[in-house]
RNA sequence: CGCGGAGUGGAGCAGCACGGUAGCUCGUCGGGCUCAUAACCCGAAGGUCGUAGGUUCAAAUCCUGCCUCCGCAACCA
């Protein structure tokens, strides 16, 4: 059997996933459905990328280990692949064993070969933020994220010699022109930047722990892209032996959004040439979905969660809005209007329509089961070419990711059926008793169309299928093939019905947009951060575990704000015999005057940290609740300061 | 001259790599039908294809300049 392995990028877990995240899963689950269902050994994968400083720093801030951290946002995202009808065949996470294993395998590989070497990394640096940023990211030769200055600092790590192959990938690329797609991209890929030259690449880091450690040289970790680029062979299992790996690469296609293109037609091409691995057959970039012709962030506040419009509108509803509206490839826009008017028009007033007067006329002429006699009629024929036509179509257009088209097609076909039921009257045909054959044979037809209608839509959508075929009692699997619907008439011509809920309720447009702009306005206003560190899965501490924190009662001597932040508070407390200063993101709800004197929880045996470049030696003890409402811990009645608390 | 994308009837998009009647969905207007989810079917109006030049018998499509919008620039799909 033929196989396909097809991939999506694997998701950074430092937050939670938005509706372009989403689309690109849906394109993949799509293509690889479609080949499932063309009779190919399809391996789907997807996954999560969990290492980095950034991950690093937000569990830091969360308290919890880095590991925990990224387990609530995998668990997020896994339920909301399962809600969307995401049928991946793997799920790699880079921090999968057999993914560290495999990378610092292919790290070594590279380095006993002379591809990898060790240098020193000069980047400007900010301190308080603890972060690197490229030249162009620095605003006036200031840090992008705190406004502080940075300054030039030096870092030992290992490169990777991304020169040595840019000729041999250029001609790689050259002779292959189907690797990377759109065409657009490949030039702006050899324009951009293998003409001009690469620079080596950085592949390790010191500044940070929280990655896979380089094996011969456990300072480092490996960087970014080494590492996450690699889960497309490692979750095949790369580095063991009679892996599926040998079955299933060289990948059929990387999926990816335009932004990483880059990534996936020069770096990974290079490491798999360095490697002496086959490349990927095909990288496709696909555009980008815009809210309102505006790019998504969570700046602006629209972000799309799709759980939202998957809890209004259904999984299959929400999926054909995404491959019918945007034209793969391209940028495409997302908006309140556009998503109601194609859940209307199409689905509820087409498609829908559709398959509710077919089964509600099979009911009602013939008391739900069509007679053995029928008569065929001229008008058949052009409803059967149409069909014909329209799968060798889509057959066409799924080749190279036009989805729109594709569901165009099907939507071609949708559209005569409904014609053909005006063409053919069948309720003036029920008046006439002469004509029972006549009528027989064109709810016949039309149920004939609705099983080709509805092997069509399922790669797209999962669940419509079941509903339809429910509807027409078509219990017997072979007719729900590919391959059967190539032949018009399969079904028994005896078809019964089993009347069932409406598939898509048709929507009030005013209604539907009120109802939906508040909805992703209530979802966007949730802070986020508050509830990953909710969704880490709470263990039970034994009372040794307790006694770790050192807990004392301290006074606040002194408090002023930290310059540069509205959240921050910089108190001096004494704690018994010594003084200590502390940091604490309370500013909103304590002016700094009126915390003076109090008598507060401080955690003592905290690892002193800098924040906003501010020491702070400890931790006052705060609740807060959802909303974000907060109230530090203070003493019931008097006791000294530097009293333990257990 | 950093790179790339976009500018097509009221709205959203296709078409452009291989020049030759400007297509689709929605909306508007008119008509038909009544099986159906006030759904369906037919017809009509509406476009100097951003702008200025060029190539050509012929340009939305190829070339050049300009204008406007957007994105990227080594961890946003």
């Amino acid at each position: 059997m033929k196989t396909y392995y097809i991939t999506t990028p694997i998701y950074y877990t430092s937050n939670y996933l938005h509706i372009g995240n989403t689309y690109t899963t849906v394109a993949a689950d799509t293509i690889a459905r479609y080949k499932k269902l063309r009779g190919y050994d399809v391996k789907f994968l997807t996954g999560t990328d969990e290492h980095g400083q950034k991950i690093e720093r937000m569990a830091k801030e969360k308290n919890v280990e880095p590991k925990l951290f990224v387990d609530g946002i995998v668990s997020w995202i896994k339920d909301l692949w399962k809600l969307m009808d995401i049928d991946y065949d793997i799920f790699i996470r880079t921090t999968d064993e057999l993914h560290m294993k495999g990378v610092q395998k292919i790290f070594k590989k590279l380095y006993d070969q002379g591809d990898i070497y060790k240098g020193s990394y000069e980047g400007l640096y900010c301190t308080p933020c603890e972060s690197f940023f490229t030249e162009r990211q620095v605003v006036d030769g200031k840090c992008p994220d705190c406004g502080r200055p940075v300054e030039k600092v030096k870092e030992e790590s290992y490169f990777f010699k991304l020169s040595k192959y840019q000729d041999k990938l250029l001609k790689y690329i050259e002779d292959n022109p189907e690797f990377i797609q759109p065409t657009s991209r490949k030039n702006e890929m050899i324009n951009n930047f293998l003409k001009p030259g690469l620079e080596d690449l950085c592949v390790s880091r010191t500044s940070f722990k929280w990655g896979i450690p380089v094996e011969f040289d456990p300072q480092h970790v490996v960087y970014v892209w080494m590492d996450a680029l690699s889960n497309y062979i490692t979750a095949l299992g790369y580095t063991a032996d009679d892996a599926p790996y040998k079955k299933y690469w060289p990948a059929d296609v990387h999926l990816v959004g335009k932004e990483i293109v880059r990534f996936h037609t020069i770096i990974w091409p290079i490491m798999l040439l360095a490697l002496g691995e086959p490349l990927p057959k095909q990288v496709f970039g696909h555009g980008w979905l815009l809210f309102d012709n505006d790019k998504m962030s969570k700046s602006k506040g629209n972000v799309i969660d799709p759980k939202v419009l998957v809890g209004l509108y259904g999984v299959d509803s929400v999926r054909y809005f995404l491959l019918r509206e945007i034209v793969f490839g391209q940028d495409g826009n997302f908006s309140n209007e556009a998503l109601i008017q194609r859940i209307n028009s199409d689905l509820a007033n087409d498609l829908g329509n559709l398959l509710s007067r077919t089964v509600g006329m099979i009911d009602k002429y013939f008391g739900g089961k069509l007679p053995q006699n029928q008569m065929p009629l001229e008008k058949d024929e052009e409803v059967k070419k149409l069909a014909s036509h329209v799968i060798a179509n889509i057959e066409n257009y799924m080749e190279k990711f036009q989805f729109s088209d594709a569901l165009g097609e099907i939507w071609t076909l949708v559209r005569r059926c409904n014609k053909y039921i005006d063409e053919t009257s069948p309720w003036v045909l029920a008046k006439d008793e002469t004509k029972s054959a006549e009528l027989a044979n064109v709810l016949y037809v039309l149920s004939e169309a609705l099983r080709v209608i509805s092997v069509l839509i399922s790669p797209f959508m999962p669940n419509t299928p079941n509903a339809i075929w429910k509807q027409l009692c078509m219990e017997d699997e072979t007719l729900r093939t590919w391959d059967s619907i190539k032949q018009f008439g399969l079904l028994a011509r005896e078809v019964s019905i089993s009347k069932g809920e409406v598939v898509f309720p048709r929507l009030d447009v005013e209604k539907e947009i009120e109802k939906l702009k508040s909805a992703i306005e209530n979802t966007n206003k949730k802070v986020i951060e508050k509830e990953v560190v909710k969704e880490v899965q709470k263990e039970f501490i034994t009372i040794d575990d307790f006694s770790k924190v050192e807990m004392k009662i301290g006074k606040v001597l002194a408090c002023e704000k930290v310059e540069g932040s509205d959240k921050l508070l910089k108190s001096q407390i004494k704690i018994g015999n010594e003084t200590r200063q502390i940091v604490s993101g309370i500013a909103k709800y304590y002016a700094p005057e009126e915390f003076v004197g109090k008598s507060v929880v401080v955690v003592c045996n905290l690892k002193p940290v800098k924040l906003r470049g501010v020491l702070s030696e400890g931790m006052i003890l705060a609740a807060s609740n959802d909303k974000g409402e907060l109230c530090v811990i203070t003493t019931h009645s008097n006791i000294e300061d530097g009293a333990e608390v257990r």
